[in-house]
DNA sequence: ATGGTGACTTGGC
DNA sequence: TGCCAAGCCACCA
């Protein structure tokens, strides 16, 4: 498969997690039937436009946490859109056991 | 070609 | 939990 096709894939699984879960990137590539993708899907949503409506705050790494730097203003517009939706986010980590959406 | 770099993951201590 | 080393994939200097 080629560039194109992998992103619509990656798009596809990324739209359709449920509001109020999450997915890490690990989980998103092998949804999108390409294992051991992780770092694919991370460089992937980092290129997502500005005003994308994919639901990419719903994308958070294997250990639980944003991937973003505290400080940085992504990781800020990150945790209000997650906790907008009622997803306990605290230091920067959110408890998979609780939010983790399995398909 | 070659080495460095990420919005990554897993295993070990 | 936290830090590290390796493995991993695509991109770029």
């Amino acid at each position: 498969m080629n560039e194109i096709e992998q992103e619509q894939r990656i798009y596809a699984v990324i739209a359709s997690i449920p509001r109020g879960a999450v997915v890490t990137y690990g989980q998103v590539a092998d949804l999108a039937g390409m294992p051991r993708a992780a770092r694919l899907v991370g460089r992937t949503v980092s290129k997502l436009p500005g005003d994308t409506r994919l639901p990419w705050h719903r994308v958070i790494n294997a250990t639980g946490k944003i991937s973003m730097p505290r400080e940085s203003l992504g990781f800020d517009r990150q945790k209000e859109r997650l906790q907008e939706e009622d997803v306990v986010v605290t230091n920067g980590r959110i408890d998979l056991k609780e939010f983790r959406w399995q398909p």
